[in-house]
DNA sequence: ATTTTTATGGTACAATTGTATCATAAAAAT
DNA sequence: ATTTTTATGATACAATTGTACCATAAAAAT
């Protein structure tokens, strides 16, 4: 067999080469040809390893959960570790914000795909809400876990918090997105809302 | 002077035309051609009325959140009056959630122009963070009632309550949008999300 | 050394899109 | 009745886009 090349990373290149991008002028903009140009290949190159525009698309989103998704669990198990339950909460709180380039390139690419799958029968019945599920399943471990140690009240119902949270900080991650709060103003929400949580009490 | 058109008429069937397929196919799938075959007239004609694509989707933008502000209006001047403060918030809260047509549409084309608008700097500049600002505003006096009526503790903080309020049904409208909740699950979360807000005290 | 398979470049093509242009109907004003 | 202005139709055009096709370099296998 012939001239092998890490296809893999290849692949991670254009795609990459496709967020920064969408990032750039937006994902309803993308083309093949500028994601080629993006990526210093040739047009064909982004056919050969995607075939379609279906599949470049779809390859993306899946690497901007996984990235997303790693970028999280790395930072569980880091430094992360030693920090309450109740402060884990607020650190992911603080970086759902989209106050800096990363989780500014996620909230708006992530986003541009929501409102593509809200049209898209095929693109809706990808692997969408997993990210999130995932997400609002840990959010929610993490709240009973605040009911163990005690910081967090029993009557609190850990998987309405997580819902209500996940929901809280990405309305609050679009306002900032469109400039309607500014994003230190959205991180005091949530930490005030996390404050509020945390203070509940039987009436 | 000849044949006379009610201007203003046309430009909403067009503006209609465009809202409309936009629900149906995605915003960032409309084009001029399928605006003008939607609102059964020619391409011409579209022109005509708005001259760019930039034109109509700027007119469009307006519309929506001019209907919108309309509904709210009409509703909060009708039956709604008699109902306290607090029942008015629930009555918002039930009907951001996009559990049918009008506001299905209303958030699904509303956060298409958000995305577009978060790469494009025309759009950006335009009026887009009013309709959040004027709907917070709202909710901010309904909160400062319900102080007022002493349904509402007074340390909570309005201005805090209403952004909250405002990004938690904004997040849970997508996440209803994509699938990842149902909708009726949703407006039972802001139902208790108004329910803990209320029986707030201090500690 | 020849073959075979992978990787890559170049380019052509049909479709679509926004816009511009040319024409004309229709009705009010003169 | 002629003119003038509004409203509308038809169509042409250049640009862009996704995709298809043809070629070939390069290296492993024979």
């Amino acid at each position: 067999m012939p001239k092998f090349v890490d296809h893999e990373e290849r692949c991670n290149e254009i795609v990459n080469a496709l967020i920064k991008l969408a990032t750039r002028i937006g994902l309803h903009e993308v083309t093949m040809r500028a994601v080629a140009a993006e990526a210093n290949v040739s047009l064909r190159l982004v056919q050969y390893y995607f075939t379609d525009k279906a599949g470049l698309m779809h390859a993306a989103l899946l690497k901007l959960e996984a990235d997303s998704h790693q970028r999280w669990a790395d930072r569980l198990s880091g430094e992360i570790t030693s920090e309450s339950p109740r402060r884990i909460l607020e650190i992911f709180a603080n970086e759902a914000i989209p106050n800096e380039p990363d989780s500014r390139t996620f909230h708006l690419v992530w986003l541009s795909y929501a409102v593509i799958a809200m049209t898209d029968s095929v693109m809706a019945s990808h692997p969408f809400a997993d990210g999130p599920k995932r997400l609002e399943r840990q959010l929610c471990n993490l709240f009973m876990e605040c009911q163990r140690d005690g910081s967090l009240p029993a009557q609190v119902n850990p998987s309405f918090e997580a819902t209500r949270l996940i929901a809280l900080v990405h309305g609050l991650g679009t306002s900032v997105m469109i400039g309607h709060v500014d994003a230190a103003a959205a991180i005091a929400v949530t930490q005030r809302h996390l404050d509020d949580v945390f203070k509940q009490t039987k009436m």
